[in-house]
DNA sequence: CATTAATAACTGACCGGTCAGTTATCAGAG
DNA sequence: CTCTGATAACTGACCGGTCAGTTATTAATG
């Protein structure tokens, strides 16, 4: 059963900081924060559970680790194409949307969504980081593009921020939807088809009837 | 301190059940299910511990009875409007639109949404339950909608379940965000006025161009 | 051999669930 | 109306299991 040829363990100092976090991510999106056994992230990770404690000193800062470090770049990468972009909205907004699609694809951002709302109660300072941080940045970004675009004319009036929720809400709802129902049998979304549609729905949906107008009631 | 005229209790079996679950519909939506405590529960709903287990078998049986009673008949009022509703699309969707904006207000829905969120890993069979008995449902039949409203050349082409995603994702996501950012200090969203901007974004954004055509390319 | 990454056995706190005992309540007797 | 015995709603101390975090020990590596 045992080879005697073969170590019992290797020592990787490097490694196993992001092997840990990477193991945290898998076994805290799938049971909560609450539920997820150290034992059960450590048997993940290939290492023993007092391993955790050589690179993390708490059950809470392997959380913390785990949100910061997955998503947060990412996100901003987002934000900043925003704020960066001068052009029509539409524009922006098929950019966007090409590029939320992929993330969405490509990274485990929906199990870390899942993790922060869950827990917004037991954690509030998270709730609060990721708020101030992240979420805020993205909706303001957005809501002043969109600002922007109603002062040029391009898209009638109605509270920018709501459109900024609008349009955002359903790849949100989309990765949620991936996380908690299609597990149980639910058909699936493909996001980045929906990224593309709701962002042609919007952009029809927002666009200014009476080309002149710029700046009306909001 | 305890004045000896006031009983220690009072026996009150017909509300007991009432009490205990808005009780724990409070506690599970602030810590989710594996954090709360019965004990917080029993305080909540004031009583004892043990007083809990003359009404239910487990902590997971009053999960479920939260779940069960608090929300399902009225989501299901909103899906037999769907159904039921033979006219045009876009004074289908203002009625729902009215009729959710005012729900969401009154009901404790979204803490509940977010716990099935949130346990959906621990508990896939409660997942099941809200998706084969709720969720789809009304996905469903918006989604039927949809795609009788495009036979009948009111809405472009574009898959309908991905229209119903769109429709229903903002008014989902603002709950959310009612739960878990306005808590730590985000400003909050007007969710009947969300609603009924979005419904409106989403009648123009649907749209068909071109008023003849029905039944174009999915 | 010295160093230290890593293990595995251990501890203590916590919490879901139990149950023996307590108390409110009420029916019937006086 | 008062007393009393019966009933069952309710309490709270307790138990057993679980799990985050600790530590004594082992073994990989240079």
């Amino acid at each position: 059963m045992l080879d005697p040829g073969e170590p019992k363990f290797r020592r990787r100092k490097a490694d196993r900081p992001r092997e840990i976090i990477e193991a945290a991510m898998a076994v805290f999106a799938e049971r909560g924060f609450a539920a997820a056994r150290l034992e059960e992230i450590a048997r993940h990770a290939g290492v023993s559970k007092g391993a955790l404690y050589l690179y993390f000193e708490t059950k809470e800062e392997i959380f913390r680790a785990v949100v910061d470090l997955a998503i947060a770049p990412n996100i901003e990468a987002v934000r900043a194409m925003v704020v960066a972009h001068p052009g029509p909205l539409a524009d922006l907004l098929r950019l966007v949307a090409e590029r939320v699609g992929t993330l969405m694809e490509t990274l485990p951002v929906g199990g870390v969504i899942k993790m922060v709302i869950a827990e917004a109660g037991n954690f509030p300072a998270l709730a609060r980081v990721w708020h101030d941080d992240l979420v805020a940045h993205i909706l303001g970004a957005l809501t002043d593009a969109i600002r922007a675009a109603q002062g040029r004319g391009e898209v009638r009036p109605g509270d920018p921020r709501v459109y900024a929720l609008e349009i955002i809400a359903p790849m949100l709802v989309g990765l949620i939807w991936r996380e908690t129902f299609v597990p149980v049998g639910a058909a699936p979304f493909d996001l980045p088809a929906v990224a593309r549609q709701h962002v042609e729905t919007m952009i029809e949906g927002m666009k200014a009837r009476n080309p002149n107008s710029g700046e009306a009631r909001a």
